[in-house]
DNA sequence: TATACTAATGACTAATCAGTCATTTTGTCA
DNA sequence: TGACAAAATGACTGATTAGTCATTAGTATA
């Protein structure tokens, strides 16, 4: 494990137990057993290292839930929804815990804007899954809808976290199915009105410029050890600039990355930008 | 307005908007127009402003809110739960923001312990709530019900705090009214069962001891000047130890103090002791 | 073995903050 | 007016913290 990974690691149990402010950098390089300067070597600051910690979950996270609620072609979107949610909550415990302890903590801007386009991200993703369960029938309520399944999710997570995260994810997800479904088919007066939707546009459009995945697949491959991972991504880089191959070729080329959970996030977009 | 409510007042206006560890004792003083020194004459420290606020805003909102559902008789008992709320968070916008702000903020235990308290008190108001409105066919899945609700509430501040705060408190009302409706008509796979119960029933039998209620009333009596309030709460001492009045003179007595905002937190207590 | 380079250390600095207390100001009596 | 007390002040203390940097330890190469 490399020193950023260990410090990431430690720093994230004692920030969920105590809070960012709290926690001081003193305490988490003797709880890492190295010292205070090797610390200043993987991160410039602490708020780096805040920074680090938020970008590196929420995109487990996000991509976690986005991917399922995209792949799933089932009627059980929901089900599975709701379910990679928990499921990502149950194996990120400590990372909740430190969300819900510090909410929208007011460190600096940068942190409040990640925060907030992480939050639209999951209103991107809730929308894109109520509109292809219940199509276009639910269009005057859908972003009300949003809010409310959020608002479920948070109200029993609080619940899930005063128990020590002990719980059936089965039967969470098939309880909040079942109120998803209630809601979307009943609400006549929805709250929040379709002019909100607007606030979505940006997402819509979204896409990772070439260059920003290409220079993040190339540090990708620095980091790398030889292995075919690594030669995938070689030649996936190249495919970016100069599409040559077939398109079975690529998709087995981002298979043989897909499996390994710490390039979730370059698969993702991996597969964004290869269109799938 | 005393030091203490001068205190009290500005430094909520600074907490909501950079959180209690951001915020000096030096600045809240400067944002008064006094002295370091005399911050202290209020309070020996900084937790205890804290402590005060959290104490004083949070029985002002679950007071408000109980009342409002232990006292309306129609069918429109979940219309006036939400109204109330609302409202409430309307009038102390600034409260809330805090408390979205720092959640579970690990300042202390004694915190912990009094949002744990108010937290269940919430509970039980909700439950007697929808009792009320439900009776005995919703038993299997109130408890579930009770965070649906909660998360509902939640859900929807947040938006409402990002959007600063104003709202149309009649229809976000009425929007909850319908979903929570549908759900407790509805839910067949409750995720919290009947066990959570339990955790109850300390809160059922929950009364203020006596001692308690009479040394509130002799501090607030201190506190004020000559006025019907004070010799009304003289009078309301007295009944505490001998009961002597008719039942009709005692709740007029109360009805005295009723209306001053500031007591609402005693006149509730009075209430309950005196079995209304 | 000598050299050159990188990784790691921890004592140190400068800044911040909660809380104190000797001193001053203000208010209230005779 | 003067004597006294209560209220208010703000410079100061001690503790803590993020971040630095001169020095040392470890390692690879020639």
């Amino acid at each position: 494990m490399s020193k950023k990974q260990l410090i990431m690691d430690k720093s994230l149990e004692l920030f969920a137990n105590q809070g960012f402010e709290a926690t001081s950098v003193q305490q988490i390089t003797d709880y890492c057993g190295i010292s205070k300067g090797a610390f200043y070597l993987s991160f410039k600051s602490k708020d780096e290292l805040i920074v680090a910690l938020i970008d590196h979950f929420m995109q487990q996270l996000t991509v976690d839930i986005d991917l399922s609620v995209r792949t799933t072609k089932s009627d059980d979107i929901l089900y599975y929804f709701y379910h990679t949610t928990f499921q990502a909550f149950l194996k990120h415990a400590n990372f909740v815990k430190l969300l819900m302890k510090e909410q929208t903590h007011s460190l600096n801007d940068e942190l409040l804007t990640k925060m907030r386009y992480y939050d639209r991200k999951t209103d991107q993703t809730i929308l894109t899954m109520i509109e292809k369960v219940y199509g276009e029938a639910i269009n005057k309520v859908k972003y009300d809808l949003i809010f409310a399944i959020k608002g479920l999710i948070n109200g029993y997570s609080s619940y899930l976290l005063f128990n020590r995260m002990e719980f059936d994810v089965d039967l969470i997800s098939r309880s909040l199915v079942e109120k998803t479904d209630t809601l979307a088919r009943s609400i006549t007066i929805p709250f929040i009105t379709e002019d909100y939707g607007n606030m979505f546009q940006q997402f819509h459009d979204e896409k990772v410029s070439e260059d920003d995945l290409y220079h993040l697949i190339e540090e990708t491959i620095d980091e790398l050890g030889e292995s075919i991972e690594k030669e995938s991504l070689i030649l996936l880089k190249e495919q970016i600039r100069t599409p040559t191959y077939h398109h079975a070729i690529v998709i087995g080329l981002i298979e043989n990355i897909k499996n390994h959970s710490q390039y979730k996030w370059l698969t993702y977009l991996l597969t964004k930008h290869f269109d799938f």
